[in-house]
DNA sequence: GCTTTAGTACCAGTTACTTCA
DNA sequence: CTTGAAGTAACTGGTACTAAA
């Protein structure tokens, strides 16, 4: 699959690195080389087949329905393109075919019969659903896809491409949360480990002062951690007197060398 | 083999609009 | 009916990459 099953196996890796997307197979850079090898999915197409919602029933038969839905494509990809100041011209690769569009700005162009910019049209629930199985099968589009896309959904190419650009941040936001939420639930457990062994280095240490006796345990048995004295055996042993008990315990927490070099105490 | 330039795709951040409680 | 929050389509500006000149 895609993006979001590898997006989990980047979370298993979490290593609770910050930097952890980087080692993500779908990172930026990656992306843009899997770009380059879109081709291959190219398979997609033929397995869209929902048809697009309101004009329910839209199939395009005839050759005269491909033809004006090229045409209403081509028009729209006119309307659709982003604002950038100056008039730019983009080819559009269409299936078995070039289609080369003047672009204007389309803060201009993006206005409706009623001269109202920037209309907002809301994506019906079987367009989304085809969006969504085209994204789960991959995040990024090539142009031919993108164009067959827009042409099943009845949709401009350009609001293919905003769409997916709007998913990929969807996703992305979500791992993030899910990533917040894991490093968040960590540190809270190493807070509460950190207090923890504070406090039984205090113990151990009014224990030292008080009566230290396993200074009178065989030598072998003991060894001192040099980052934070604590006392443990090579079995960590629990050693008893008479003013009570204490235990250095085994340690079932999970620790890891990125939190603290010492923890592995 | 270089630099420059144009074209393209993508992203992060933002805006504008819709929907719903 | 109004309003604020949430969701999302669309836009903007910037970066990276590629191919051609």
């Amino acid at each position: 699959m895609g993006f979001e099953a590898s997006g989990s196996d980047c979370h298993t890796g979490l290593g609770l690195g910050l930097g952890s997307n980087e080692n993500c197979p779908d990172s930026n850079h990656l992306q843009e080389k899997k770009k380059k090898l879109s081709l291959k999915y190219d398979h997609l197409l033929p397995s869209l087949t929902l048809g697009p919602p309101e004009k329910a029933n839209y199939q395009p038969e005839t050759k005269m329905d491909v033809d004006l839905q090229r045409q209403a494509s081509s028009v729209s990809a006119v309307s659709s393109f982003s604002n950038n100041s100056n008039v730019k011209k983009e080819k559009e690769v269409g299936v078995g075919e070039e289609v080369e569009v003047e672009r204007t700005p389309s803060r201009v162009t993006d206005e409706d019969e009623e001269g109202s910019p920037r209309k907002k049209l809301r994506l019906t629930k079987e367009q989304a659903a085809v969006l969504e199985d085209s994204f789960k099968e991959h995040s990024t589009l090539n142009p031919k896809q993108k164009q067959a896309l827009a042409e099943h959904l009845n949709l401009r190419p350009r609001q293919v491409e905003v769409w997916f650009q709007n998913r990929r941040a969807r996703t992305k936001l979500k791992q993030t949360e899910v990533e917040y939420d894991l490093l968040k639930k960590c540190c809270e457990t190493l807070t509460e480990e950190n207090k923890r062994l504070r406090k039984e280095l205090q113990e151990l240490k009014s224990l030292k002062l008080a009566a230290p006796l396993y200074m009178q345990l065989p030598a072998a048995t003991l060894t001192m951690c040099p980052s934070c004295e604590r006392i443990g055996s090579s079995s960590d042993i629990v050693s008893s007197s008479a003013g009570g008990t204490f235990t250095v315990r085994p340690k079932p927490y999970f620790l890891n060398s990125f939190t603290h070099p010492s923890a592995a105490c």
